[in-house]
RNA sequence: GGCGCGGUAGCUCAGUUGGUUAGAGCGAUCGACUCAUAAUCGAUAGGUCGGGAGUUCAAGUCUCCCCCACGCCA
């Protein structure tokens, strides 16, 4: 039995995620998480949300509430939708958490101590009126270079000229609009990343398997102009992990709490903390620590593009930089962008589908099998209703779901509600259970490599060998002359019915549990032996016909949720 | 402007280390079947593999130049 370490990227707390966010990273580890927990392997997958920074303070000031609250509620939503579309999450936790502050200053105290955190003194805006020090893009004003009246303090969107705050004439707050702006000194500390350079370089190298997307990212990084900058760690905010040297202060930092990008990933390892500490399980480190039981783990992170540079470079800056034997990340899975239906999702002008409106227009289902069947992976991929429309229909509603129900009511019709007698399986049904075999060890191999798409195509191929069997065999015609017959190739029929399931159940997993139970079959195991579980359900084993397990998406509301999410155009 | 990923049948995409007549699903057309969610199954459809040049016995698959789309960065 392996174990299997699988992370998904952290949502931000400030928002509900549309589709893109979902099938870039949470939907495709859980897709992988399944399908290892399925093959009977020890799986150990987190996700947690990303709480702290500048947009969720002032998402939070917005809603009318303290920051800590909104982001417990926002939690709250998030693990709930996320509930919805069955992530299988064996912990979903905060970065905000207790134990990732610990873990957060404990990995900024072995650092400082290994020598590759320096401190930098810089000027920075500091508004009155808002008592806080801006961030760049929190300040508007003149361009110097072209006049353009909102030109931002790190560019000017109409010149497209880079700023810096200072430049800016008439300078303001985009928070309260204020102008009682003032420069003020403030120290900060940078994590050195350029003195890993050598060794993020000989370790991206040796990952000559990983996705193209992943290392080439992390290439264009490491060898763009001066090569891998180092990066600062710290702000001037309240929310956020105090910026404390291991359980020491850290003189000179009072008042500064670490940046996210630097929390953030730390987050994977305190979600297995915080796993422990919820009474989930007893023991993280035999996940996290090499010299503590992790040695056999393998671990895979999930991402969209935009958080590959920080999972190849930063956090394995943190990981060595420690000295110390945690687990380090043995494959990246990165995708690219889902795009929506010629353009963008948009959040500000509501173009595109959320994850809450999505689960209120269908079940999970429908959506993780588009998702998935089009995952964003050798190139951006665009979501349209018609090609929702006719993969739900076509694939889950008329290859799997008529065949379930084309079988179990030809049965129950011409014989009952059970399977019934006859013989043994012949040519035609020996070769089909060939077929199948070879197909699901295919569909085995796309699986272990993460082939998402691959996988999808040989899993609906499956399905449609079961109706190019019955097409072959006609039991509808048999029956007529040799009812015997006919019931032996019934009998393959609804055998084919659980091993669908299981094999199905990664990709749809709520209608995977309902076909089981309607074949009262729910203890089938994955099937290392094709035949054998063939011929599991014996004559005489009882089923119920099961309710429509896919319903048809029709053109009226593809008309009107296309309508509906359409969101305001340029 | 620099960089990155792409540009393959109407649509969405596969195409390993260069090698027989370039593939799949959807759509379309024709046919078969009638058990089933008007479902299924089979056959067919002939795309200068963005353009050009080069390397090679042989290139969608390598090299160079150009064009287009998207994205990232400064």
């Amino acid at each position: 039995m392996a174990r299997h370490l699988i992370t998904s990227a952290i949502p931000y707390i400030n928002g509900i995620k549309h589709l893109g966010n979902l099938v870039g990273s949470q939907l495709p580890a859980d897709l992988f998480a399944r399908y290892q927990r399925g093959r009977g392997h020890e799986v150990m997958f987190l996700c947690a949300t990303d709480e702290h920074g500048t947009p969720a303070e002032l998402a939070a000031a917005k809603a009318g509430k303290p920051v800590a609250e909104y982001c417990a509620e926002m939690h709250e939503v998030q693990a709930r939708i996320a509930e919805g579309f069955r992530l299988s999450f064996d912990h979903f936790g905060r970065s905000s958490s207790v134990q990732n502050h610990k873990l957060t200053q404990h990995f900024a105290g072995r650092l400082a101590d290994a020598g590759l955190i320096r401190e930098v003194s810089e000027t920075q805006m500091y508004s009155h009126a808002d008592g806080r020090f801006l961030p760049d893009r929190y300040i508007e004003g003149t361009c110097p270079n072209c006049g353009f009246e909102s030109a931002r303090g790190d560019q000017c969107d109409n010149c497209t000229k880079q700023l810096d705050p200072t430049d800016l004439i008439n300078p303001y707050s985009t928070i309260s609009g204020s102008t009682e702006l003032e420069e003020r000194e403030t120290k900060h500390l940078y994590l050195r990343q350029s003195e890993m350079r050598g060794k993020l370089a000989d370790w991206i190298d040796s990952k000559s398997d990983w996705p193209v997307l992943t290392t080439s990212i992390a290439k264009k990084w490491l060898n763009d102009g001066d090569g891998l900058q180092d990066r600062g760690i710290t702000r001037d905010l309240d929310w956020g992990v105090p910026v404390m040297k291991g359980d020491a202060p850290w003189p000179g930092m009072e008042g500064k709490v670490f940046y996210v990008w630097f929390d953030a990933p730390i987050e994977y390892i305190a979600a297995a903390q915080e796993w422990v500490d919820a009474g989930k399980g007893t023991d993280w480190a035999r996940w996290w620590r090499t010299d503590k039981g992790a040695e056999d783990v393998t671990y895979t992170q999930f991402m969209g593009k935009d958080n590959v540079p920080f999972h190849t470079l930063s956090f394995p800056v943190t990981i060595f930089g420690s000295g110390e034997p945690w687990k380090l990340v043995d494959y990246i899975k990165s995708f690219n962008y889902l795009n929506y239906d010629g353009g963008q999702f948009s959040t500000s002008r509501g173009r595109g589908v959320f994850m809450d409106q999505a689960l209120e227009l269908l079940p999970a289902d429908y959506w993780r099998w588009w998702l998935l069947s089009h995952a964003p992976e050798s190139s951006d991929s665009e979501f349209t209703w018609e090609s929702f429309q006719s993969s739900c229909n076509k694939d889950l509603a008329d290859v799997l779901g008529n065949f379930v129900s084309r079988v179990t009511k030809f049965c129950r019709s011409k014989f009952s509600e059970a399977v019934p007698e006859g013989g043994n399986y012949g040519p035609d049904e020996l070769a089909l259970i060939e077929d199948i075999s070879r197909r699901v060890r295919t569909y085995e191999q796309h699986m272990e490599a993460m082939e998402v798409r691959k996988s999808a195509q040989d899993l609906r191929a499956i399905w449609a060998a079961g109706n190019e069997y019955l097409q072959t065999v006609a039991p509808w015609s048999t029956f007529k002359t040799d009812p015997a017959k006919a019931a032996i190739q019934i009998r393959l029929a609804l055998n084919l019915i659980p091993l669908y399931a299981v094999l199905s159940a990664p990709f749809i997993p709520d209608a995977a549990a309902s076909l089981l139970g309607s074949m009262n079959a729910e203890e089938t195991p994955w099937p290392d032996d094709v035949a054998a579980q063939l011929s599991k359900l014996a004559p005489g084993h009882a089923f119920t016909v099961p309710e429509v397990t896919f319903r048809k998406i029709t053109d009226e509301e593809r008309d009107s949720w296309q309508e509906r999410f359409a969101g305001t155009r340029d």
